[in-house]
DNA sequence: TATCCGAATGAGACTCAATCTCAAAATGGA
DNA sequence: TCCATTTTGAGATTGAGTCTCATTCGGATA
């Protein structure tokens, strides 16, 4: 946990009118300390069997400040339960999903990119995000 | 409804193991003579508004054998009620959400189609499906 | 550093789409 | 028609996520 990102933090909640709590940069600890895709209730339990007393309402709570201010990319795999991950970098990615392995690869490709501002342009929008999830099975050797 | 069309669906369910029952029939007319993207509640609504009895249970459960069978597709638009339209035609579209409006565009485009498999590939996978929405807002004149 | 007020927290109630249960009804092959 | 088996439906249940509100805490001020 490096100085600058317990700064930025702070700065993100002041710019939105927040309080800096224990509970809240538990929270931004927790699911800055791993690029897996975690659920919340995987982080809830994670910061309290670390110690520390956070409630589910504080753990969601917290996740939304965190996603509207692009710190944490939120993820439908369809599955009924969100996933998280940390965005240390800005770099986008979407995800592949391996439905035999549960197996999640990120992937970047610039063309599909502006293929999709492209078509959203055509029909007179603006691209605002998305959601691309690519559902896959291991190729048979 | 067309006599090939109820044909068809009673095919799916014999394949199936399934009995061919009216409340079954049901759900399929009223998915089918539609193309909007509904909830589950509005069909079983509209169902019961027709003056026939279904459950909600069984709603549910003949969209699944639907969905599995292709003749629905499922689709998520993030508020946490799941969106169904038929597929008279085996045409693939993905989906445009105007976050203004709520608005839902189908778009369908070659080369993106092409550029998933081939991401998939690439990463040494075969494409099964793919889940793709773009969420825009009005380009501003 | 003590005061104080609005913001944050947490336990648990609540919501709501979707699934499950199981007794009763319906289906369809013989 | 008979009857084993499947299907149905009312309502209970599940589970992720949200809300409530009494209590606690942060931090600006003097």
């Amino acid at each position: 946990m490096t100085d600058s990102l317990i700064q930025n933090f702070k700065e993100i909640l002041r710019k939105e009118g927040l309080r800096y709590t224990k509970q809240r940069q538990a929270v931004w600890d927790e699911i800055q300390s791993s690029q897996e895709h975690r659920d919340a209730e995987d982080i809830y339990m994670s910061i309290r069997n670390n110690g520390l007393k956070v409630s589910r309402a504080t753990v969601y709570r917290t996740i939304d400040v965190l996603v509207k201010n692009r710190m944490v990319r939120k993820m439908d795999v369809g599955d009924g339960r969100n996933r998280y991950e940390p965005r240390l970098d800005d770099a986008h990615h979407d995800h592949m999903i391996c439905i035999e392995t549960g197996k999640i690869i990120e992937f970047y490709n610039e063309e599909l990119e502006d293929l999709q501002e492209k078509i959203a342009e055509e029909n007179g929008y603006m691209l605002v995000r998305h959601i691309h999830q690519l559902f896959v099975k291991p190729l048979k050797k």
